[in-house]
DNA sequence: TGTTCGCATTGATTCATATCAACTTCGAAG
DNA sequence: CTTCGAAGTTGATATGAATCAATGCGAACA
């Protein structure tokens, strides 16, 4: 399925080769490298039409990063966007004293690189092998100018972030721990759900480490947290650490802190903040 | 300054009486409103001339809500944007059980409405009187079309927006009691210094409860943190309980957990989270 | 001019999560 | 087969911030 696109890389190596000539790799346009891709129809490029992403194939280069292997870098200057065609990565912020935020989590069809001014404001890392689309910032002007659907989409999914980062604001600023690894176990299971086909018991690509940094917790507490879940039924931890859900419902009541009648796992003690009155 | 929309306001009523027909105030146009607007050299419209702008009047209508007043609420079908000319408004996400988290602070300048996919994901409520024109989210499109400055415009926000939001999340996911008041004090006061005359002594718009709520703490805990920073010497707080910034360096310092040789404050317990090793 | 009430501050105590520590599992290297 | 280290789980203890509680203060108002 995806060997389409190692395929392609194969060609422009032979492209390279055969040209015989000082050619970066990265520099090489690929027309109709598009047509096999596995991202093809997801993100950005399904709102294409196969002449239009001819197009769009002129302008971007692929990459392709090992696990580990850093891509962005927060206060670099913010040169090229980045369009997800495989693989896993985690985005994030560090302080002085190594405490890290992760801010999000990017798979194929996910666009890297809005948070910017002019430079990034986050790194970004391979937590499994990646491989994506990279577009000048500069050529991007030129693009909306030419293709409005790819400048509807892109918008699209800016606002998107942006609905996504305020969830994570509640979270990390009003939720339990046991809810804020309720709300991102049921928020990656939808996302795989929609993405691959739906075989239970998928182990996650990033390690408890990761996950407590994008929680804002400790190793330690989403490991006790999983234990909770899982003693509820709610979930279910393989021998290899993944992660199954039995009762997305369940699951996502208790995300949302929505009670439904018999077994409320409400927080027992007080409310939190302003103790702000429920209208609802 | 402001009284030139004022004037406005009254000459629409004027309009409305002279023209002796049921017309709905919000629906009437009104070409040359900009010219006096407050907010005519800041945010969306600073990029335009004043022609693309009696053109951008002619697609959007004045509003103001007062103080306590809610003009989006998280779930409705999301029908406008907002661009603020005048006074601030919160943006917040509520919880089943009345938990609260603050999303953000608009003022003048500020555009309202992007974190929403089909309906709003936040709500939004005056803390002073709200001044502002409300766009269609339907004309938007044709305006983009026709005005790639706006369009650009829109979208540096919405990067911008996403930036901040990044930053949030460190503040809420990593951060301590005393930095998260540091990094929002010393935010707010490069914001009121960017945009009003930077004259000190500025009192907050905002409740502390507000400000418990934004940075996922309690009254309590916001109150007992504004007094360790005054005991530092880096801030005063009036006796109308109005936060002026004695050490804007410090300040910053503190925020950032960045300590500058002599004195430090850094936590004088271990780091939080995975313990990720600083390369810095 | 006293009452009330919203808002803020400060102290005492509790609690959810961090920290410290011990142990298990598993895969890679030797 | 043994060693080693990375990753994860679980228990005991410490602590930053939440909760509970008391007080102060200024504005609205009778």
């Amino acid at each position: 399925m995806e060997s389409a696109w190692e395929r392609d890389l194969q060609m422009l190596d032979y492209r390279y080769r055969s040209q015989r000539a000082p050619i970066n790799l990265s520099e090489v346009i690929i027309p109709g490298l598009c047509a096999g891709c596995g991202a093809r129809h997801i993100g950005l490029c399904e709102a294409l039409s196969d002449e239009d992403l001819n197009f769009l194939a002129s302008v971007s280069k692929p990459l392709a990063v090992q696990k580990g292997q850093t891509f962005v870098v927060e206060g670099d200057a913010a040169r090229s966007f980045f369009n997800i065609n495989h693989g896993v990565a985690k985005l994030y912020k560090d302080m002085p004293d190594g405490r890290r935020q992760i801010t999000g989590f990017v798979g194929a069809g996910d666009f890297v690189g809005l948070a910017a001014d002019s430079c990034y404001a986050f790194s970004a890392e391979a937590i499994q092998e990646v491989r994506m689309c990279r577009f000048d910032r500069s050529e991007l002007r030129n693009v909306f100018g030419r293709f409005p659907a790819i400048e509807q989409r892109l918008f699209d999914f800016a606002s998107h972030e942006l609905v996504v980062a305020q969830e994570q604001m509640l979270l990390l600023g009003r939720k339990t721990a046991v809810e804020r690894l309720a709300s991102f176990l049921d928020g990656w299971h939808h996302r795989i759900v929609h993405t691959e086909d739906s075989n239970s018991g998928h182990g996650l690509p990033m390690t408890r480490a990761d996950l407590a940094d994008y929680l804002g917790l400790t190793i330690e507490t989403v490991s006790r947290a999983l234990s909770s879940l899982r003693k509820l039924g709610v979930i279910s931890v393989a021998a290899d650490h993944g992660v199954s859900v039995l009762q997305s419902t369940r699951l996502a009541e208790i995300a949302q802190a929505a009670s439904s009648g018999s077994t409320k796992i409400q927080p027992m003690y007080g409310l939190r903040g302003s103790k702000t009155v429920a209208t609802a």
